[in-house]
DNA sequence: CATAACGGTATAAAAAAAGATACTACCTTA
DNA sequence: TAAGGTAGTATCTTTTTTTATACCGTTATG
């Protein structure tokens, strides 16, 4: 039994799912694992995500302590997400599952076209 | 560009989201990973689980190809759920995602006690 | 005859997640 | 002076997910 924010968990998969599930905070962590990006940089990188929900994500991933945040007291306004110790050691994960992913399709011949791990896997991560 | 199911995934981990995702898809592969069970035994062991999300969530995860579902045609009905070779797959996947998150539990030091990667890890992950 | 186990279905409601849209303040560029 | 970039917030609506509850037919048990 895990205990964290209120929630009570099973399992720890299940908090892990609450840390990276959902539509979009994987694809954040993903697209973070390469560069240190703005949050306009984010925002382009992801073109469907609104911008209420990349705030939202982002803070949700820095209160978890995945994505450290960084402002830059300027004019005009500058932020810098990037990820922490504990994000970064979700990329090998994150890897896998996207491969899982890739290999799924090619069984069940889902049209999948071009496909890699995109989009743009983290250098840190291509053998 | 991935496309399953009308659904159009930019990045394969996308779809693996979609395929595990969820408050009991997750739960369900790993507690099927140890044994073939039968719809109430499964209810039993996640007894907070309505009848129909069971119901619904195992639907999904045979049309996904990820779970077989073996009817015996007698009386009283029964009903035998048991991994495809692809739901086998995901079991090493399932074991990291566990385990990171126990790791997560104790560096964050959240109430964690007697955790283990629960409920009854299959005895195939256990080295 | 009533109840329980089996494996569900059907319907409605509640809760959570996601999206759309408008708005803010400040500065720079045209 | 108007438009665009910066990083958001505030509301409202829609969509999706999850839950609650009642119900079905069959057989066995008390």
């Amino acid at each position: 039994m895990i205990q964290y924010k209120n929630i009570q968990y099973q399992c720890s998969m299940e908090l892990t799912l609450d840390l990276i599930g959902g539509k979009w905070k994987s694809l954040i962590l993903w697209h973070l694992g390469e560069n240190t990006l703005r949050f306009s940089e984010l925002k382009r990188t992801l073109p469907q995500i609104t911008q209420k929900m990349l705030t939202q994500q982002l803070r949700d991933l820095e209160a978890d302590g995945l994505v450290h945040r960084y402002i830059y007291t300027q004019i005009p306004p500058k932020v810098e997400y990037s990820l922490t110790e504990a994000g970064k050691s979700l990329l090998p994960i994150l890897a896998t599952l996207c491969q899982w992913g890739l290999n799924y399709a090619n069984e069940v011949e889902v049209t999948a076209k071009d496909l890699t791990c995109e989009q743009s896997a983290p250098s840190s991560l291509s053998q």
